[in-house]
DNA sequence: TATAATAATGACTAATAAGTCATTTGTCAA
DNA sequence: TTGACAAATGACTTATTAGTCATTATTATA
């Protein structure tokens, strides 16, 4: 399992740094310290650990903008905080993000392009809830442009934002797109995508995740935690998940206690969805 | 001369369905149905062919682009145009489109980064041009924001239109992307990008290309035209960038002569700037 | 028709890299 | 100390593909 962590990290840096295809798998070993066959005793092969990265990543950054929108009560900063938060999980896994973004993951593995629309659709449906909560019934016939506009305007600052060496002032960027957005929600008249065409372009998310799948995943990462505090809530989450005994408001403050650990976010994302802990 | 063109096609079809690094030119030569030592007597590698038809696509995209902008006297219009005719050259193009825009042509290759920065940048200013015009003064501080905002409206909903299978309203898209165009030249205030960001991201472009430099390219074109009208245009304009005797009008009557020729866009583009028919 | 020049071929070389597996090394309980 | 088990190794196999070049076919020219 540590293992598994150490290639990740530095498969990371060479794959931001040369590219993922011109970085075989013989270099991340060296880099590693480890032997060509030690890596196939962790990842099946390449292509399996460069979907655990984009899991592993996609879920924290995810996790975390979901977080965020749904714990701002104050709607005048709703928009700001998901801005922010947005460029901030970029900038802090900006080695992930680049080969992200950059290279779009173009291999034409078929479960990659099927990972990457998923996320994709998450970070759509988080906008879109923001969208609905912030203009609601205004942005009717609008709204599903919105989802465009604001991923173009946050695509085309991410690249100057990414591959810029000169530190760039975050707290005026989101403050620039906040204007932008407001304008185009509170103005727009001319709406291009209908809800039709949404529903089209993008045939629902079929996987809901079983509670049994959670408890799996749980039972997964207790292993890989040492923090006492952070395991015992987890443990009692479990314990919760198989004969619910405790309070909301205990159960509530269980997930906060581990939302913050990077293995965790994943879990907590799924399981205050689960609870129904939204806004 | 013929068949470069026949590679490039071929070569084009496959790279869209498959990707540039799952095709081998083994499988290129066959669907051309020529061999394998063929395709290097055309081109010296595999990364040249990319280039070409980098250059190939590019340059017509541009000039198309650059000239509807310039020809558009009436500003109302121009936007739309501007829109319009983007939209128009990607659907044109659109295999080509699909492998630059989705690929984002990853390859680590100095020359190929260089090569894409350059055809940005030249997007950029035709954008830029548009602004001015449009907008002058009012947007003198928001102007750059302008530019990145324009370039992620088109890439957001670019995506949309290139794989997307039902086929979209391209007119009714045009209009939605000038209302917003609208409302956030005239109503931004808030501005993030400073004309010294601007300046220290994009270092000018250096290589002005020099008039020897089109006539050699001149020379190199008329053999592959057959259209007599074509032909004659392009030499005599070669005449007169030897020694100037023909009259500015007679000079681009001749170029509208050759610009919808799709090996002269480029020269025209470039000739259409050394005479500075301008608007 | 003979000859030279040019175009085209495809078997071959060389390089790279993914993935395997017989062997070695390390660990720990009895 | 020993033996059983697991972890780790890296030389090896297999596959792919870019690019070459001696040979053959075609065309143009005298």
């Amino acid at each position: 399992m540590i293992k598994k962590q150490l290639i990740m990290e530095k498969a990371l840096e060479l794959f931001a740094q040369q590219g993922i295809e011109a970085t075989p798998v013989q270099q991340i070993t060296d880099y590693c310290g480890i032997s060509k066959g030690a890596f196939y005793l962790s990842f099946k092969s390449k292509d399996e650990l460069i979907i655990a990265l984009i899991d592993h990543f996609m879920m924290q950054i995810i996790a975390d903008i979901d977080y965020t929108v749904n714990n701002t009560k104050n709607d005048e900063e709703l928009l700001y905080t998901f801005y922010y938060s947005t460029f901030n999980s970029f900038h802090k896994h900006s080695d992930f993000a680049k080969i992200f973004i950059k290279e779009q993951i173009q291999s034409f593995n078929e479960e990659l392009i099927v990972k990457i629309h998923y996320y994709d659709r998450l970070m759509e449906d988080i906008i879109l809830s923001l969208i609905e909560r912030l203009y609601g019934e205004k942005v009717e016939h609008t709204k599903y442009d919105l989802i465009y506009c604001i991923k173009g305007l946050m695509n085309s600052y991410s690249g100057l934002f990414l591959f810029n060496n000169a530190p760039l002032n975050r707290d005026l960027l989101c403050q620039s797109l906040v204007e932008k957005t407001n304008l185009l929600a509170r103005q727009t008249t001319v709406p291009f995508i209908t809800r039709e065409d949404f529903r089209m372009l993008k045939h629902p998310i079929k996987e809901e995740i079983s509670i049994e799948q959670i408890i799996e995943m749980i039972k997964q990462i207790v292993k890989e935690i040492e923090d006492p505090i952070e395991k015992e809530s987890l443990i009692l989450i479990n314990q919760h998940l198989l004969e619910p005994t405790l309070s909301p408001a205990i159960v509530k403050g269980l997930l906060e206690n581990i939302r913050n650990h990077p293995h965790c976010k994943w879990v907590s994302y799924l399981l205050f969805k689960y609870f129904k802990f939204e806004k």
